[in-house]
RNA sequence: GCGGGUAUGGCGGAAUUGGCAGACGCGCUAGAUUUAGGUUCUAGUGGGAGACCGUGCAGGUUCAAGUCCUGUUACCCGCACCA
């Protein structure tokens, strides 16, 4: 029997939303559960069949905790500030906010119309004044702390949307919105020190339910390195050089220094430096290539100028070295300058073999003259390391030689950098900071936000990268809140990332006038129990929310440091061809044609069906078929209820199904749990009828799955409420096991036969069994019995000679 | 280069962690129903006539290996001249 699930869909979405059976009630006796899914950038497209896979997961969850007697809070809301929006204002002369508010209502409606339990009352919008309110407070709380800071720097920026990108937003020197190719730009930037909570960000992690994969991820990109910083001094000059090192005990082995081509002290010493024409013209070209250049193209072949002027004096050996400028040492990791030790390093080695330096080994092993040797080995040439064989125990040494000599001491770097927090464009949060020309920069009062975006009538950004805002003049002017003088308005507004960076906080006090969120509220609540998202998040959003989320901590506003207990990814859906889903390619499929053609139920199921949840898979229109034929049939059970009682392998297999998907689904693995219910339908089927109240229960099973085929079923057999609401089904221990059970019988190894033994029986009888077995006995003939095994209600293996 | 991962039928994928490989679904084959196509239902479906052979490849441990160990190849993802 087909159900028709055109009409039932809409029926029992009716009804939910009527009942507001899914609404969160903050504080109850019951136990709390909070359900997270990164919520939707609005765009026009409309959802994406991978919004729904990645929803459906704690959508799955978080039903069945509230069967499980839960009070849950699984809340959505939009990320509606950024690029796309605006450069489709742009493009057909539309506000953002008519834009924004058109494709959140079309969001809206699509996300009911697939059933998710949502508690649609506390809906946010981060482009709302009462929202962003609280994204300006954050930021001010930071600058207060000494967390915000402003820079002139050499800056990653996209010609393109002319926009400052972060270096996560510009990976591989690609812009990570327009792709095109990320140039270096002197510019006014506003950063947020992360840095700072880069070693509570690694901390944290030992605290936190993570796959292991996003964990080191994260480790990685923070990057943490352990070393040395080393003062160099450099012949005639004052100044010291200072190099960042992760090996101080090869000391005696540096033969040259080299430092990034715009180290401050070529310009400090230019009078010094006798070739300075060359170093410019060299640091010209060096600004000419990309980032991408400098690093894509890792270049095998060095290039740098030696610096004629100044050579740096080995604190250790006293000897003379030369320096070099070369662009494989980068300004923005460590000092901005290095020691080469090119017997021990690749880079320092195919350096000094290009410019005829000398290299001195000082770790015995491998053929310096063919590569650097960067394994370990016996300390030689190195006076009071020598004979070190432990790579931790001469650093220590070494350090401590530094440390009494007064030139260098033990430090860490992190890879990870500040985090580049202003965009020059129209759609975002403006940033609540003031420029006084007496005061500097200073905070908008508390009182004063929202800072409100002033609504424009041309968003084209400024010729020179300057935001949209520059240009009015009623925004820029305004008075010091300091000292009530002439002022102007920072006129960069913050990063898309901003607003998501504590949204899962404004879910759970969302109409709150006087603070982010209720205290009492937040303290219920948090942390996330369970938050899905995708793996292009854990170097962004993961880390700045966690970022956020552990400075609010720290002035006391949450009550956890980390804001997320458990952490889980969805693995991508391709397109039939097997290739990403893109529109070029033609193969995208829209979850609404799906809706319409099969159902909610079905794309809903079979897109936890297609396989491991967290790894990517291609979508095929016949398995969806396959989801939809196994929910007609199991439509069709109300036909076969009977009060005839259960064969007792059909009681057992029920059984196993309830407690397998029970398992299942806290595992993530629903590929297996929908598999065991087809597998049970099987069964039932074959039996020919079923109870009605086992039915039920295989209702329930269902229901988070395919929650309106669930009720309209539940409401047939006559269950009171809401299918939705109802009791999580139990499974009897004592049924999952069948009183005989087949096992298969080995004759050295190899399979021979199938036997039916007593559940538990003892090793004589399993044995005795078996060799009543034709296919064992042949097996065995005119052989001698070397060995029996037996292992309970697994396999018996006879070994024979 | 560094870090993480994957490899199982024609396809998507299972396998209680060392115990009957291929659950479940798709596809395919045959039959039934249908005026026909589709739908639905029933049976079959790793390879091989067979003894047997089969989890990327080569070894090893074990009564027993997809699972453990050693080596190796291919692909995917992330980072990358990070000192």
């Amino acid at each position: 029997m087909k159900h028709n699930f055109k009409e039932i869909e809409k029926k029992w979405q009716a009804a939910w939303e009527k009942d507001d059976i899914f609404k969160a009630v903050d504080g109850s006796d019951k136990p709390k559960f909070y359900g997270l899914v990164e919520f939707p950038y609005p765009s026009g497209a409309g959802m994406h069949v991978g919004h729904i896979k990645a929803y459906s997961s704690v959508e799955v969850i978080s039903r069945k905790r509230r069967m499980q007697g839960y009070n849950v809070l699984f809340p959505i809301g939009f990320d509606a500030f950024g690029l796309p929006t605006e450069n489709y204002a742009i493009k057909t002369n539309k506000h953002p906010r008519v834009i924004t508010d058109e494709n959140i209502e079309r969001f809206t409606t699509q996300l009911k119309s697939v059933g998710f339990s949502f508690d649609y009352s506390r809906t946010i919008d981060t482009t709302q004044e009462d929202y962003y309110k609280w994204t300006q407070w954050i930021f001010l709380k930071m600058f207060e702390k000494g967390l915000v800071f402003r820079d002139k720097t050499l800056v990653n920026y996209c010609p393109h949307c002319k926009v400052v990108l972060s270096n996560e937003d510009s990976q591989g020197g690609k812009c990570d919105i327009c792709h095109s190719d990320v140039i270096q730009k002197t510019k006014d930037v506003w950063y947020l020190r992360i840095t700072e909570y880069a070693d509570k960000l690694l901390a944290g992690l030992d605290d936190v339910e993570y796959p292991e994969n996003i964990k080191q991820q994260q480790v990685n990109w923070i990057g943490k390195s352990k070393g040395a910083f080393v003062n160099f001094s450099l012949e005639g000059i004052e100044d010291k050089l200072e190099i960042y090192t992760t090996r101080p005990d090869t000391l005696h082995g540096v033969t040259f220094m080299v430092i990034a081509p715009e180290h401050p002290y070529l310009d400090k010493y230019a009078d010094k430096i006798t070739n300075m024409d060359e170093i410019l013209a060299y640091r010209a070209e060096c600004q000419k290539k990309s980032e991408f250049e400098r690093t894509q193209l890792v270049s095998k072949d060095k290039t740098g100028v030696k610096v004629n002027g100044f050579e740096a004096i080995n604190p250790i050996t006293g000897k003379k070295i030369p320096v070099f400028i070369s662009d494989y040492v980068m300004m923005g990791y460590g000092t901005g300058a290095i020691m080469a030790v090119p017997a021990h390093d690749q880079r320092d080695w195919d350096f000094a073999k290009k410019f005829g330096i000398d290299i001195i080994p000082v770790i015995e092993g491998g053929d310096i003259t063919k590569e650097a040797y960067t394994g370990d080995g016996v300390m030689i040439n190195s006076t009071f390391l020598n004979g070190f064989t432990n790579k931790k125990d001469s650093i220590e040494r070494a350090i401590e030689e530094l440390e009494k000599l007064g030139c260098g001491k033990a430090g860490v770097q992190y890879k990870m950098k500040d985090w580049a927090f202003n965009r020059q464009r129209y759609w975002g949060e403006p940033i609540p900071i003031v420029h006084c020309p007496t005061c500097g920069d200073v905070a908008v009062p508390f009182e004063e936000l929202p800072l409100k975006l002033p609504v424009l009538e041309n968003f084209e950004p400024g010729t020179d990268g300057e935001s949209p805002l520059a240009k009015i003049d009623s925004f820029v002017n305004c008075k010091c809140p300091k000292c009530g003088g002439d002022a102007k308005r920072e006129t960069d507004t913050m990063p898309q990332w901003a607003g998501s960076s504590w949204y899962f906080l404004r879910y759970i006090d969302p109409h709150n006038d006087d603070e982010l969120a209720a205290k009492e509220k937040l303290n219920y609540w948090m942390p996330v129990d369970w938050y899905n998202g995708g793996m292009e998040h854990v170097t962004r959003h993961l880390i700045y929310s966690r970022f956020w989320h552990h400075f609010l901590y720290d002035i006391g506003v949450v009550n956890t440091p980390e804001p997320y207990k458990k952490r889980s990814a969805q693995g991508m859906i391709l397109g039939e061809d097997g290739q990403k889903m893109s529109k070029s390619r033609g193969n995208v499929i829209d979850p609404l044609d799906i809706v319409d053609s099969y159902g909610a139920d079905t794309l809903r199921t079979y897109v936890l069906f297609m396989g491991d949840y967290g790894s990517a898979a291609p979508w095929s229109d016949a398995s969806v078929q396959g989801c939809k034929r196994f929910l007609d049939r199991f439509a069709g059970l109300t036909d076969m209820v009977s009060d005839e009682a259960n064969s007792e392998s059909l009681e057992t297999s029920l059984h196993k199904t309830i407690k397998k998907v029970t398992d299942d689904i806290e595992a993530m693995k629903f590929n297996t749990a929908i598999a065991a219910m087809m597998g049970l339908l099987n069964d039932i089927v074959s039996e020919g009828h079923i109870n009605k109240d086992n039915l039920i229960m295989l209702v329930k099973l269902l229901c988070p799955f395919a929650p309106h085929l669930a009720e309209e079923m539940y409401k047939e057999l006559g269950g009171q409420g809401y299918c939705s609401l109802a009791d999580w089904p139990a499974y009897d221990a004592a049924k999952l096991v069948e009183s005989t059970i087949e096992i298969g019988v080995q004759v050295n190894g190899k399979l021979k036969a199938t036997i039916s033994i007593p559940n538990g029986c003892d090793k004589d009888t399993a044995l005795g069994l078996a060799k009543e077995n034709a296919s064992v006995v042949k097996a065995c003939e005119g052989k001698n019995i070397v060995k029996e095994i037996y292992v309970p209600n697994k396999i018996v293996n006879i070994v024979v000679k």
